[in-house]
DNA sequence: AATGAATGAGCTTTCATTCAT
DNA sequence: AATGAATGAAAGCTCATTCAT
């Protein structure tokens, strides 16, 4: 039996979201043109706004359930019972993978919320920007012990901003993911694990302070 | 007195120069167009040419300067005489200014080396990049009294990588250099500390392991 | 009924091949651009790059067929039964009638093999040219009953560039083709007998002294 | 003692007038800038107006004493006393030379009175080619013994047109003139003896065909 | 539903030429 | 007399997007 109307559509929405992440994420969105996603897909060029809008929309559209996967599994991560420490940097672990997996998701990411208003897909990648920091604020606050303060937002600001560093330092080195990970791994454990050192640290130094 | 030719060329000049750090420290490189450029500038697109061989060169010129700047600055930096960890931190911040000042130059940086070879400007800007980031690493070692070994790399670069996150992160807002300072500098301060503070106790950590 | 697309495509790219090289034999290659022949085509002169990949690939593109069917005639001439003079003085009036059909193509023709090399239609047309001018030689030397020497190059290479030579005199004067042709008909048969007979008078000059 | 202005201005017309020759000699009319010629004849591109109205009466300019040389060379040549075919070849291989030196001074040759009409030197020009045509129209008439009669004037072309045309082949290859004329040295001679030879030839066949 | 044809806006760059000094 | 500054027009080419079928 010939797939139906509906499942072959659907076939081929699929292939572009495909071609266009394999694409995006080797050259970077503006050097990839309608055509050559079509190519790859193997439809024509016109068969795409069919189903996206816009250029600009196939890439929301794209971004959104591999970011949604990624908040899945951290949720699920944080819902675990082992150590805070250990839950954080499999967490910490998941985000790399998931950056390096989606080098432009990673740029919308960053900048939802910031640029246009009128798409959808931004305000709900907003929400889960937003939910995926918290999720890891609040993992670091149990490592920490500590409350909802203003301590562990600026600790929750570092972890996070520095394992993006990272990420962000490499983006420009033009290897697959799965190679950089291979190579980047040691780095961030080890970057994990001075952080939260840090972290520890700097609250006994503030302890001992107010001691005094 | 009307300005004399060789003035008002030296202000086109900068008028370019500025209206190009501009625009593409607020659209990335690619997103601007020489015309857009020239029109911001208030000269003709074809006057750019008279005084940068081409778009990549004027992005090269327009980086440089300010490159050198800093180099100077942590050089002179490096020679001074207090603790190695407040050396470091002052580096740091200044490194953190420029970036927030030039926010395009810091994604050339991050980039020379990687593509054209053919362009004089790119080498110096890649030797320079290898400079600021070997004054850093030394610093590094001083305070945590490394010698010149594949852990003080590694904290090197975490270090350097942690300041580039942070940076990164906000280089999507728009917001003046002097403002993000002022609102970022707190956050800096409290990472650097807990950076070295982490670096150490990783030290420690490791000593007690092989002590055992 | 309206013209199918297919239909309307094949027009197109007629249209543009007859406005390329109406405007390529009038003005030359260099001196047409393609927003030119676009207009004269009454296309947008982006259509074009739809049938051709480039500017040069329009013109090899356009001179082919044209240089295709002198050759297949000239062939058929060589195989015809008749004196070897008239057998090479039609030859010779095929070629001036497709050099002045295809003012262009001639200079391609001439230029062919010096410059790219990585143009499929170059080599073809370059085989073209070097068949033709071995069509024109082998008629030379049958008629002067010549081996394959150095004498028969040489007079191959006269009674060839001469032709050009008329051709190219009069390849200024803006003339329709059949114009040309008509004023022109007696100069060049003239001249073709003359240069047989001059051949003649050469060799048997050359042979008196020999005979000394 | 300083050279006094008026010297100074006319060394750098015949500078200007020099760098232009060789480069368009070397290069072609459309390939060479006004700032090439104005770098190598080591003024501003802006004193080149002062002398030259454009750029194509800077080419005119240039052309007109080149042809003057050589028409009187040819007058020299006609008043001489030997045998009409050696002043001949002679006057051939003299238009040969300058051809070969000039090569877009020829093609301005042939243009000359075709295109604009409010050019100075055009007309001028086109007095000289007529001029030089004649001059060999003449020898031709001379070496055959013929009056000004169709046929001479039919003869004279041929002789004319066949010189251009091994000329003109050969304007494709990018050699020095030195070279090119090196090696064409005994091809033109040899054609102007076939074409003699056939002239008289095709004569003493007339004369039969009359006696008949 | 799907596509080939077609286009307008845009890109970087080069050039002959003019203007102000 | 001479020049550096400046420009408008134009080149070849690419792209996202739309239209007609």
């Amino acid at each position: 039996m010939a797939p139906s109307k509906q499942v072959r559509a659907e076939q081929t929405k699929q292939q572009i979201l495909q071609s266009a992440e394999k694409l995006f994420s080797e050259k970077g969105y503006d050097a990839v043109s309608i055509r050559e996603i079509a190519k790859l897909a193997g439809c024509s060029h016109t068969a795409i706004y069919m189903y996206f809008k816009d250029k600009e929309t196939l890439l929301y559209e794209l971004s959104l359930p591999a970011l949604l996967d990624l908040q899945q599994r951290m949720e699920r991560m944080a819902a675990g019972t082992g150590k805070a420490a250990e839950r954080l940097k499999e967490m910490g672990r998941s985000y790399i993978r998931f950056c390096l997996e989606n080098r432009n998701a990673y740029d919308i990411f960053m900048n939802a919320g910031s640029s246009r208003v009128d798409l959808a897909p931004q305000n709900e990648i907003n929400e889960l920007r937003i939910r995926i920091f918290d999720l890891l604020k609040a993992e670091v606050q149990r490592d920490l012990k500590l409350e909802d303060t203003e301590e562990a937002l600026a600790f929750a600001r570092i972890f996070y901003y520095s394992i993006n560093g990272i990420l962000h330092t490499y983006s420009y080195e033009h290897e697959t993911p799965a190679v950089l990970m291979a190579r980047l791994e040691a780095t961030f454990d080890l970057a994990m694990d001075v952080l939260l050192l840090g972290f520890k640290e700097k609250i006994k130094e503030a302890g001992a302070h107010e001691g005094q």
